[in-house]
DNA sequence: TAATATTGCTAACACGTTTTAGTAAAACGA
DNA sequence: TCGTTTTACTAAAACGTGTTAGCAATATTA
């Protein structure tokens, strides 16, 4: 069953007929003119023999692999405390699939120097890449991009032309901010995701700032920390702010998985949510609303951002349409109880 | 550099040596001589020309495509529940590229009935598959096995020849347990990670009856609870749970993202953890340890159990070995807070 | 010196598909 | 009836590799 190789061949000889009508008929090959009668014997014999053309020799001829890239651009070791990362491929390689073409995962570190994109284009490996999380100044994405490579980009990075699908990280901070500032606060302190390196990191301290901005709260930095995608970085970060000599008493932090760390170390210190500081998150994790307390955040439409991805890169791909514009995703403000529990009746529609 | 095609034939005519010296010296084919004049010549054209070898063109005349297959065996929309399944990926892909593979990525959800691995292997999409989560009588995975298809799974069926990674899930289940015994417990009830048809929900039950037998506690049906891999299932199992007539005085959890709404069930309801009831989680997913309270629970090396499949199914595809037994990984007992403050010591010494 | 063995390479086939060019047979037009 | 068009197919080329068989030129042996 698996053994056996069944050729386009094995289904001409049981059909009687060449092997180039074969490839019509199971093609539906336009301008080809086949009598109703071959077809069927062909369409038959194919059924009957369970014929499956070989990926790889379609592959050759038509100088396409039917195979898109997923690279994240991480530390490996902190690629895990993604956790939205899974609900993005699901969303990929759904669509993927519905267009006949697989997804291949590929974790690059943020350091390789080895080319590893370019080769997997060189080798023939994809036909086309969606690069998660890029650094701003990747220089290995700009050539390829520049060299006609089809690649979608999770982020955004110095150089403008490279189609990108991503959310709007500078509204919805501005988005988490201002309802931090709609509850009273005024000393907001800013806790990154990740280094500012990463698009996402640097645009939604923009959004944190543009937001005080905006309520005519003055800047001040230091009231802005980094955290670098996991709890740890959020347990260690809180003993460093409540050693600063400003005590904010809201701390937006743009990372739910690191204001995780966050909450065990208020926890510890005995520091109550929301009582004594509020904690605004990013991201809405799967865990964030079992939290103690549940963590107010942003939601971020994970599965939808893999499908647009992979959707646009296909279209680029088949029908050659090279996204006009990024795709910019909505995101929604999920309030729940580590903002202050007189919102108790938003939380409960919200879930 | 990605438009133009740079062939084998290029590199021959820049070296002015025939395409299959070019072949012979790229692959230090075995007895082949060529001169270390000649070797120079074609390393330099294939350097200078910047010569990929096309994968498609490779896998066709070897018949082997150097790729293999990640396949998860969920409810799709239950997978991202999994927060190891990206370290396991990492694994995985990492151990492939090691050996020149790569890794796609495929969600098959349980019902499927359209032969979707079946047709992996007849379009020769792939070399060999992983499957992850593989339903305890699934057909599809027995009959490709039996046809000589290399698959490696992780979890068990019922059909005993197939490879296998895996943890040991029942002794597992029977260190969580007899940490609770240690503690004084007697009332101990157990909330499943999913639904017994998966190997690993059966064998941490078999694992908790187990420690209590050894115990001599008797075996109560009324104290075993089911979960869904989701932290809402854990939500819900904790209100079932409080209206049971035997109050437990320990829950073993055998998911540390069910445990987690739990917790939040019983924060809800006033409940102490672990002053009024005694939580054993399952995974040590990377939040665990900052949950309120730490949990206790079992740690997966995920990240190995990627790796070793990986380079059994390498193994079995560049070698024809088959793996003759299976692959069992060790786990370890993470003792934190959730199950008795005076375990302190433990605690500190383990994080 | 003649027969044989070794060295260092090339020509040609094979892999399984898609697609272009071509060709008999049938249908049509005048 | 003869030339032309249409129909329904086939033969063969092409994709880029790996590999087997073979073949000159040189080195070795007797």
């Amino acid at each position: 069953m698996i053994n056996k190789r069944i050729t386009a061949k094995d289904v001409a000889n049981a059909a009687g007929v060449s092997r180039s009508t074969v490839s019509f008929v199971l093609n539906n090959t336009e301008g080809m003119r086949i009598s109703d009668e071959t077809r069927k014997k062909v369409l038959e014999a194919a059924e009957e023999l369970n014929y499956h053309p070989d990926a790889s020799a379609r592959s050759m001829v038509k100088g396409k692999t039917y195979i898109i890239g997923f690279v994240i651009r991480q530390e490996p070791d902190k690629a895990y405390a993604d956790l939205l990362l899974s609900e993005v491929m699901r969303g990929i390689s759904e669509a993927a699939a519905d267009h006949n073409y697989h997804m291949i995962f590929k974790p690059v570190p943020p350091e390789d120097e080895s080319n590893s994109l370019t080769t997997l284009f060189l080798e023939h490996q994809v036909d086309g890449l969606i690069v998660s999380g890029p650094l701003a100044n990747d220089q290995e994405i700009v050539d390829l991009f520049n060299a006609n490579a089809p690649i979608i980009l999770q982020g955004r990075i110095d150089y403008p032309d490279i189609p990108s699908v991503d959310i709007n990280n500078r509204k919805a901070a501005e988005k988490a901010v201002n309802h931090l500032i709609n509850l009273g606060h005024k000393e907001i302190a800013f806790l990154s995701n990740a280094s500012l390196s990463y698009s996402s990191s640097k645009d939604r301290l923009t959004g944190y700032r543009r937001a005080l901005e905006q309520a005519g709260i003055a800047y001040n930095e230091n009231l802005v920390f980094f955290g670098d995608r996991t709890p740890d970085s959020g347990y260690q970060a809180i003993k460093t702010i409540l050693q600063s000599p400003i005590k904010p008493s809201a701390i937006f932090i743009a990372s739910d998985t690191v204001a995780l760390g966050c909450l065990n170390a208020l926890y510890e210190k005995n520091i109550r949510v929301p009582e004594d500081i509020a904690i605004m998150g990013f991201d809405d994790i799967p865990l964030s609303k079992h939290l103690a307390p549940p963590l107010s955040t942003i939601r971020i439409p994970a599965y939808e951002l893999g499908w647009n991805a992979a959707n646009l890169l296909i279209k680029w791909l088949d029908k050659k349409e090279i996204p006009g514009q990024d795709c910019i995703l909505e995101t929604e403000l999920i309030v729940r109880e580590s903002c202050g529990l007189h919102q108790k009746k938003k939380k409960e529609q919200n879930n």
